[in-house]
RNA sequence: AGUCGUUUAGCUCAGUUGGUUAGAGCAUCUCCCUUACAAGGAGAGGGUCUGGGGUUCGAAUCCCUAAACGACUACCA
């Protein structure tokens, strides 16, 4: 065997054999590895975006749901991972759109169809790079059930969704203040703006009385340049200061406008001027107190933000100004005009598109609206009934709020790369017709009809997800046998977005939600907990680690490092430290095949089987498998990993491996069987080495899998207490030997006095005990020479040995009596403690007569080791 | 502004329903190339569990309060 594993070659191979043998069809499988449970364990793998690169929070969110797949299949559960890619609308048409200007082509110039193709060509370019990336990771999805949620049917399913939810009345189009990006030329959903914390301005502006230009109101405003869409002036009907001028007119300036200064309580007095300027187009509480007071809605830009045409009086000048060269020009001209009364230093939240970057608009426009509410009723009851939770707990609070609140869907998005909306608009009476078959001809008056140019929010798509991918909405067997799913795997950033969207879709259409657990993974930051950027340059790719150390040391990593409510810090030492662990196994398994690893426990003699090391070793893998199915169970990753870790590497190696040197050829079958066993474990989270061992340790042909191996079920064990006994006695004897330098070359002879007991267990094992402390017990009392002691608690209560080493095997007496010191100070404090709460009335007398006894074994036991301590420190010191 | 979360060893974090002298990994220090592994082994040091109150025989754990940090939500023009 090589000295150490190489990612660089065993990866792949595997990746490529589990691929071509299918393991991750379920079909496959289930046929490949039968078992009673008849069981299915379905998860939909979040899309990733069809032109993305492999990213931090991909690698978690596979590894997680790879882990969490391949733990559920080996348990024989019928299991399907679904993979597949979004068409990502806004983003993907964005690259497009610079793809084709840094060819000097104006994407406009190619019309829609001609664009579309352009967008086709760029994502056959880049499709396949994202799957590659998903394979290095040793992710097993089915890739023969992969989707494009641009794909062909699911597109049908799209249309079929939209024009159910219409026919409903659950969809309608409407015209309403929404968030335009003046970028993009698009609206966006309220999910899709960014705030962001601004340093700006707030103006405090004059508007003069109409009939008294001398007089006036003063406005604040930090958007000056809306004023030219100005309707009205509303002040707090009970403010003192403004009272008087309620129902007065005011004369707005550059438009010659005459506007009513009008009450409503929505205005807080204290901020500001306590006057608000009102702006019903541009502002949403300005819509709304537009709407309250009939107010008209003037709408004074184009749709990339720049003045309208048309204005009345000067206000026609400013045609063409962008909005922000707009706010300069009109807070000027106020100034030189003596109407700007101040300007101040404001801190403000500035709604930024997140795809163009730059401040969103609120505009006017058109739109197709999903009504939610009755949906998130829906789910909001399922939730209630306990159909599915949320894991972390934290966020079933976060997410009721939201569902609560919930306002409708603006679905609509003025893009060409998407899924085109089913409606079709009569080119002469304007009817509407929303159809899954193409409609030519109005079926009001006979006109042709064209076909809406909008597309649907990509999240529409997703949203359909979890039963789109099965064929929905034909009765497939997929859809029969796999919906509705286990799990849900995702972050946290888009519960909103997509979560709570799937579920009210799978609920309306499905009659289900369709989901069990939501499970919502940590957000990947670097070693200083700041998030992971390119800018910032502190990105770890996870390709490169993959290169260099191999797939499985990240999803180990990954996996030890998840917990819940938390973010996760990732660092390259870290990755190393798993590396480490990953050459570990390797080298254990390269020490068990030393021997011949062609047997079983089934090979064991008898005695064999009544040895201690053997039952507690055993034990612990028991207990190892156990801990871990319940971790997992519950979505506690770390929990798991850390198991398997400390088991693997303390238990198994540490003392296991080096107790077996003593008797290598007689323990080999127990060896060989835990090494198998703890394959298993480790094949959920390191699938690539597991199985490469796996392969070596049976020699097994490539037609069977350790992927498809039963996985241990466990027992909950306790850890058995004469092993747990001796290994004090050892630790103690190393301690000893390491503080009072005593080189290992030296065998120590230890002095024990024991109970028939004590001796049994102890010479039963005798051999690994001297072995692994490199001592030399011998049963008989001391002479009077000096000598250390080490006093130890046996297992029968309250009991204390001693082990006694003659002092002229140890170096260094001064040492000596320092580690004795220490021991007794330690101990006299404890014991201190021990006292004052047994001789607490309230204490005894309260506690559970159980707790009371365990202190008083304890004190008994601490004062017979002080008391050895004690003479033995005196013998010393009169040296 | 509101809601929620976090605060435990130098660092990153565990710590289930209150009950052994509060744990792990990494880092640090000491010793050791012992034929699976120096990407290793054996030891050691290191903590007023953020501060302050309370409940209790007993609190890292439950309650109140303060602070710091973080996330989410919101129409403060």
């Amino acid at each position: 065997m090589d000295k150490a594993y190489s990612p660089e070659i065993h990866d792949q191979k595997w990746q490529k054999l589990w691929d071509d043998k299918q393991i991750a069809n379920p079909d496959v499988s289930h046929a490949l590895h039968p078992s009673p449970l008849n069981e299915k364990f379905v998860l939909m793998m979040p899309p990733p975006n069809v032109t993305g690169v492999l990213h931090q929070g991909h690698a978690l969110m596979l590894t997680l749901e790879d882990t969490l797949t391949r733990w559920e299949r080996m348990r024989g559960k019928k299991a399907l991972y679904l993979p597949g890619t979004d068409h990502a609308s806004i983003a993907v048409q964005m690259q497009v759109v610079k793809h084709l200007a840094s060819k000097k082509i104006e994407y406009k110039s190619l019309g829609r169809e001609g664009f579309l193709k352009e967008c086709w060509k760029w994502i056959e370019e880049y499709r396949e790079r994202i799957f590659s990336q998903i394979r290095a990771l040793g992710v097993s999805c089915d890739w023969s059930r992969v989707k494009f949620t641009m794909d062909e049917d699911l597109n049908r399913a799209v249309n079929h969704a939209f024009v159910q939810l219409y026919k409903k009345g659950s969809i309608y189009r409407a015209q309403k203040l929404v968030n335009w990006c003046p970028k993009s030329l698009t609206v966006l959903s309220d999910l899709e703006v960014i705030f962001e914390e601004r340093e700006g301005s707030i103006w405090h502006i004059r508007y003069p009385l109409k009939d008294d230009p001398s007089q006036g109101i003063i406005v604040a405003t930090t958007r000056p340049e809306t004023m030219l869409g100005d309707t009205a002036v509303a002040v707090h009907p009970d403010d003192e200061r403004y009272k008087k001028l309620i129902g007065k007119k005011l004369l707005l300036p550059f438009t010659n406008r005459e506007i009513p200064v009008l009450a409503d309580s929505f205005v807080d007095q204290s901020f500001g001027s306590g006057a608000v300027k009102i702006t019903p187009a541009h502002d949403f509480a300005d819509f709304d107190v537009g709407q309250r007071h009939g107010l008209a809605l003037i709408n004074i830009f184009t749709p990339d933000a720049k003045i309208v045409a048309g204005l009345p009086a000067e206000a026609a000048s400013f045609a063409g100004l962008d909005r922000f060269e707009a706010r300069k020009k009109i807070t000027a001209l106020l100034e030189d005009r003596g109407l700007l009364v101040k300007e101040e230093k404001h801190k403000n939240r500035v709604g930024m598109s997140e795809r163009g970057n730059v401040p969103v608009e609120p505009y006017l426009s058109y739109q197709w609206f999903c009504k939610m509410d009755g949906m998130a009723k829906a789910v909001v009851e399922d939730l209630q009934k306990e159909e599915f939770r949320f894991v972390p707990h934290e966020f079933h609070n976060q997410f009721m709020r939201w569902m609560e609140n919930i306002r409708d869907w603006c679905v609509s998005r003025q893009l060409w790369w998407g899924h085109a909306i089913p409606a079709y608009h009569c080119e002469k009476c304007a009817h509407v017709e929303v159809s899954e078959e193409v409609v030519s001809k109005c079926p009001k008056c006979s006109s042709s009809m064209t076909r809406d140019t909008d597309v649907l929010d990509t999240w529409f798509s997703s949203a359909l997800w979890p039963f789109s991918t099965l064929g929905w909405p034909e009765k497939t067997q997929d859809m029969k046998e796999f919906y509705p799913t286990q799990v849900l795997e995702t972050g946290f950033d888009i519960l909103f977005f997509w979560v709570a969207r799937m579920l009210m879709m799978g609920k309306e259409f499905t009659g289900v939600v369709p989901f069990k657990n939501v499970y919502m993974h940590p957000l990947v930051r670097d070693e200083d907990g700041q998030k992971m950027s390119k800018t910032k340059g502190n990105v770890i790719d996870p390709l490169e680690i993959i290169q260099s150390v191999g797939a499985d040391s990240l999803r180990m990593t990954l996996n030890a490092l998840c917990v819940q409510g938390r973010d996760l810090r990732l660092s390259v030492e870290r990755i190393e430290g798993y590396r480490n662990f990953i050459n570990k196994i390797w080298n254990a398994s390269k020490f068990v095949m030393m021997e011949n690893s062609q047997v079983s426990l089934k090979d064991l003699s008898s005695e064999m089987k009544e040895d201690l090391p053997t039952q507690w070793i055993l034990g612990q893998l028991e207990r190892c498998a156990y801990q871990v199915n319940r971790s997992w169970e519950e979505f506690r990753m770390q929990e798991a990993s850390e198991a398997i870790y400390h088991f693997f590497w303390n238990d198994f190696c540490d003392w296991f491996l080096e107790i077996s040197k003593t008797k290598r050829k007689e323990y080999q079958p127990v060896l060989v069987h835990v090494l198998t066993e703890s394959l298993k474990l480790l094949h959920p989270l390191c699938p690539h080495v597991s199985e490469e061992l796996w392969h070596e340790l049976g020699s097994k042909g490539t037609d069977e899998f350790l992927a498809l191996q039963k996985f241990p079920e466990g027992k909950n064990l306790d850890e058995i207490s004469g092993f747990l006994f001796l290994k004090d006695w050892i630790g103690a004897l190393r301690t000893l030997r390491n503080e009072s330098r005593v080189p290992l070359s030296k065998v120590i002879p230890v002095y024990v006095e024991l109970t028939s007991a004590e001796e049994k267990l102890l010479k039963q094992n005798l051999p690994w005990v001297e072995s692994l402390s490199k001592a030399k017990f011998v049963f008989a009392q001391a002479s009077e020479a000096p000598h250390s002691i080490v006093t130890l608690s046996s297992f029968e209560k309250g009991r204390t040995i001693t082990l006694k080493v003659p002092m002229s095997e140890l170096v260094n007496t001064e040492e000596e009596i320092q580690r004795i010191q220490k021991d007794l100070s330690n101990l006299n404090q404890y014991v201190s403690g021990l006292k004052s709460k047994l001789s607490n009335d309230s204490f005894v007398s309260r506690a559970p007569a159980k707790v009371v006894e365990t202190e008083k074994a304890k004190l008994l036991e601490v004062e017979e080791k002080i008391k050895k301590l004690d003479e033995n420190l005196k013998q010393l010191e009169s040296l």
